[in-house]
RNA sequence: GCGCCCGUAGCUCAGGUGGAUAGAGCAACGGACUUCUAAUCCGUAGGCCGGAGGUUCGAGUCCUCCCGGGCGCGCCA
């Protein structure tokens, strides 16, 4: 029934040298295993006999010697050489790679071990507000953090990705505060009035957003209008009927327009907390964190102090009620970790968040893990850079506002079509599929350009070359799988089936099935360091090491039935992995291109 | 001022726990198409890895200092 966990080929080279070291008495992680970065001579290295020449007191090289003859298996082993100091290069059998190859084939989930504890893990991530467009500062953690889920789900784990709305605080009160000044006659500031009010909203969310950056830029320059913004908060916080009745449509309307957004850009949620979910919750919450002696008086604020002895620079106290009473960002995420722990009974929470907020969440998680409210999880921020214009600066509008995520999205799905035209591609398809195709090709060039680097990097939008059909782009993966899928096509037309893997006769084709057998490193490291740019880096290798083999070996030409087989066996499992790594990376595939 | 992040080819960027001659894409130059979709592939050229010390058999990687850039630092979110 329960399968033992497959075991990748690095592991199983890494296990044999493990072994051989600790023979000798040396440390067993000596073995570690590496894909060679001198692939002349040969396919993977291990090195660890230089550094277990201290340890043993012995000449590396000896040590190597050594090491060599007790890994010797000529079944797994074509070469097994030395060179320089002590380094142990590698070569694999071709029949090995191949018994490989078609273990993989066999396996639905291509050589990648469920998570052998699985754990519940919820991620945080989008964050977008009420009322305020979703801009460019939401897409990296909307798709850094989608792909997280998938492969967070995809490796085994619970995960439950959630939207953590910004639905609550000063910005509701100072878009009530607009409104109230805008139209004063409705029923909703009318004190006297605790409902029923209209079911229909007062304003479209045209209206909402236009209103928020008149009211925030009048806050900023005006006390009188900032005081009066939070007054309105105050009382929503306290529950004005009106005021609520108010919020309840502003968020109604929000959501119907960022469900619209995600769906364009695939993007899903498990769950759609917001900010609001959580504020229940609070007075029990300070009620217990006062009890616990956690939560103490300063200045007329409760505040959590989170400084630690070693720390190296000034560690601001959380701050849980402000003097006004008010309750802050702080307050709302403890709230939130308190109910994901209690609640969803969270193991690990990641937070997708902009790394400028890294020293928040680190007196966040302090008062957290300090007060006992976290219980036993694990929580991480995991920062993202800024997405910058040519002038490195955060990217915005020609006309230097922010832009919005639509039209974003619009702007990349027509990018894509006109390189479409350019390269005369589906040029001869029906209308709706090619513009099916442009949008796929689009948002797959914006997903691959975004997440193709390192998470917490800030990157230069560059749509022109996002687009491009060349070089490492979301449109190059998309054209090797079609490539794929097209001699798959013509394949079943002639009645050929894709059979077992032979062991490859060609540099060309070892070269593939030694990048396919790469796939559980790629993903472990992805996953382990939560940075998706390694799917995008593998995925590319292996869309490379496709495009070489199917220069060099022409399937549908081939005389040799099996060997025709074989390719196509060969080519059936590159679009598997494929797909695999597209899919994590939130991309789709379209049929043909 | 204190703290965090970054500086690698003309441009955009990779570089597990320190390992051999620092890689890729774009751009440049030269090749391979009666195409299983050339959106590809092969080759050439391009580098004092910001600078200076140090640790080490070995440093782009670790430590210290300096230069240059980004960001953050109690009642905003």
């Amino acid at each position: 029934m329960s399968q033992p966990a497959p075991i990748s080929l690095l592991e199983e080279l890494t296990a044999r040298f493990a072994a051989a070291f600790a023979g000798l008495g040396a440390d067993p992680a000596l073995g570690q295993v590496a894909v060679s970065q001198r692939p002349e001579l040969g396919q993977f290295q291990c090195n660890g006999a230089m550094s277990a020449s201290k340890a043993l007191k012995r000449n590396p090289r000896e040590i190597a010697e050594a090491v060599v003859v007790a890994a010797r298996d000529e079944a797994l082993f074509a070469e097994l050489t030395l060179a320089g100091p002590g380094f142990i290069n590698v070569r694999v059998t071709d029949a090995a790679l191949a018994a490989r190859a078609n273990a993989l084939a066999a396996d639905p989930r291509l050589g990648i071990a469920r998570a052998a504890v699985p754990q519940t893990v919820v991620i945080d991530y989008g964050g977008p507000n009420v009322a305020k467009p979703m801009h460019v500062g939401h897409l990296r953690s909307s798709i850094i953090g989608d792909s997280l889920v998938r492969l967070f789900r995809f490796l085994g784990h619970d995960v439950k990705g959630d939207i953590h709305l910004g639905d609550w605080g000063t910005q509701m009160g100072m878009l009530i505060y607009e409104l109230s000044r805008l139209q004063p006659n409705l029923p909703y500031f009318d004190p006297a009035l605790a409902g029923p009010y209209p079911a229909e909203p007062p304003v479209t969310m045209e209206d909402l957003q236009a209103m928020y950056p008149a009211v925030a830029a009048r806050c900023k320059a005006d006390e009188d209008e900032r005081r009066a913004a939070t007054q309105a908060t105050v009382e929503l916080q306290q529950g004005r009927p009106g005021y609520r009745a108010l919020w309840q449509h502003f968020r109604d309307l929000s959501i119907a327009e960022l469900k619209a957004d995600f769906h364009r850009l695939g993007v899903d949620f498990d769950l759609w907390y917001g900010e609001s979910d959580y504020e229940p919750d609070i007075p029990a919450m300070i009620a217990e964190l006062r009890a616990a002696g956690v939560a103490i008086e300063d200045a007329g604020a409760l505040i959590i102090p989170v400084e630690q002895p070693d720390d190296k620079k000034p560690m601001p106290p959380v701050m849980l009620l402000k003097s006004d009473g008010g309750a802050n960002y702080a307050t709302t995420d403890l709230a939130t970790i308190r109910q994901r722990v209690r609640d969803l009974h969270a193991d690990l929470i990641l937070y997708v968040v902009d790394k400028r907020q890294s020293l928040h969440f680190e007196q966040v998680f302090r008062a957290a893990r300090k007060s006992g409210l976290a219980g036993n999880a694990v929580m991480e921020h995991l920062p993202f850079g800024t997405m910058n214009g040519a002038d490195g600066r955060p990217f915005k509008t020609r006309e230097g506002g922010v832009m919005r995520l639509k039209d974003l999205i619009a702007m990349m799905t027509d990018e894509a079509h006109k390189r479409m035209l350019e390269a005369n591609v589906a040029q001869d398809y029906p209308g709706a599929e090619r513009a099916a195709i442009a949008h796929k090709v689009g948002m797959a060039a914006l997903r691959y350009a975004d997440l193709m680097n390192v998470r917490t990097a800030d990157y230069v939008f560059d749509i022109e070359r996002f687009t491009r059909f060349e070089g490492r782009t979301g449109s190059y993966l998309l054209y090797a799988a079609v490539r794929i899928q097209s001699i798959l096509r013509k394949a079943a037309e002639r009645q050929l089936a894709p059979g077992t893997i032979l062991p490859p006769a060609c540099d060309e084709e070892r070269a593939l099935v030694l990048a396919l057998a790469q796939l559980p490193e790629a993903l472990r490291a992805a996953a382990d360091q939560r940075m998706p740019h390694h799917l995008c880096a593998f995925a590319f290798d292996l869309g490379q090491a496709l495009s070489r083999f199917y220069n060099a070996c022409h399937i549908m030409d081939e005389k040799d039935a099996a060997r025709q087989a074989s390719w196509l066996g060969l080519v059936t499992l590159v679009l598997r992995e494929l797909e695999l790594l597209l899919g994590l990376l939130g991309i789709e595939i379209p049929e043909r291109m």
